[in-house]
DNA sequence: ATTACTGCAAAGGCTTTGCACGGGT
DNA sequence: ACCCGTGCAAAGCCTTTGCAGTAAT
C-alpha cells in the first residue's frame, strides 16, 4: 500500500481510502472491470463508498495517467491499471476484454513496421504516439479471473 | 443508388428512403460520423426523418455487417461503411477519428505477424478472426472533410 | 486551518423502446 | 394485403455534477 501512497503523491492525488481501495482493486483485477463491477468489488471492504466516487476516483486517475480507460460498445467503459502498451482482446457480442500476456504483447508491438506508421503520421500530417490494438476473438472469455 | 437496392436486398434490409439516404451519406463520408452528425447531415435532403431512425438503420445495417459501429471516449459511437479491415488515427482531447489511407493501411496489416497472433490466440484458448488498430495523435485532425 | 474528496440525489447525454401510422413488398 | 419501418415521446443506461459535510494535508 505504501507504492500507492507514493505513487499518489507524485500526481498530487490525495490518498483517501477509497482511492487507494478502488486503485488497489483495479490493479489486481485481470479482467478490466466497468466502474458499477469496480463498485462492487470495492464496497465489501469498505464501510463508505458511493458509484460517484469510484466514477470521480477513475476520472482523476485517467487524468493522471494511472488508469487507461476503454470504451466499449456495450455503452459503459472499461479500466485498466496497465499503463504499458499492450493488447486486449475482446469477445463478438460481449463487452469484455482480456489481457495478452507481456510476452505476446510486446512481441507483437515490437514488431510492427515504425516506417509505415510514420509515413501514415507524415501522409496524414500529425505526430502518431501511441497504438491501441485490439484482437477480436469469436466465442467466450475463459473464465480466467483474478478479480476477488 | 441501385447498388445499394441490391446490397440491402441481399441482407434482407427493406429499402426505405431513410435508410438508403443514411447509409449513402455514411459512404460518403470520411469522417466517421455520429448518430447525431449523420441526421444533421441527411435531414436537409429529407422530408420526413427522425434521430430515431438513424438510430435504427444504423443498428440495422451493423447487424447486417454494412455498417461498423466505434465506441469513443466521448460517450457517443461514431460509425463507418468501410468494412474492410483498415486502420484509424484518433486524436487525444476530441473523440473524431480519420481513415488511414488503404494503401498505407494495407502495408501495415500485412505486415503484422501473423504467428504472434496465432500464438496468442492458441494461449487464451481463442480463435482470433479480427484485429482493430488504432494509431493515436497528438493535435487536431487536418479539416480534411468530404462530407457535405 | 485549509482544501480537496466524499456521498447523495438530481441532471445530463446518448441510445433504445412502445405504439400508432405510413410506406415497402 | 401484410408487415416492417418510421416518427414521436418517453424511458433507459451510463456518467457527470451541485452541494453540504468530512477527511486529508
Amino acid at each position: 500500500m505504501v507504492e500507492i501512497r507514493d505513487l499518489f503523491a507524485k500526481h498530487n492525488l490525495r490518498c483517501t481510502q477509497q482511492r487507494m481501495a478502488v486503485y488497489e482493486t483495479l490493479r489486481e483485477s485481470v479482467s478490466h472491470p466497468t466502474a458499477e463491477e469496480l463498485f462492487r468489488l470495492v464496497k465489501p471492504r469498505m464501510g463508505k463508498l458511493s458509484l460517484a466516487t469510484v466514477y470521480n476516483t477513475l476520472e482523476a486517475l485517467s487524468g493522471a495517467g494511472l488508469v487507461r480507460r476503454m470504451p466499449t460498445n456495450n455503452g459503459c467503459c472499461r479500466y485498466d491499471a496497465n499503463t504499458h502498451d499492450h493488447l486486449h482482446v475482446s469477445f463478438r457480442g460481449t463487452s469484455e476484454l482480456r489481457d495478452v500476456p507481456a510476452a505476446l504483447s510486446d512481441a507483437l508491438i515490437e514488431r510492427l513496421p515504425r516506417d509505415v506508421i510514420e509515413d501514415i503520421g507524415r501522409r496524414l500530417g500529425v505526430v502518431i504516439d501511441g497504438v491501441n490494438i485490439e484482437l477480436v476473438a469469436e466465442g467466450r472469455p475463459a473464465a480466467e479471473d483474478g478479480d476477488g
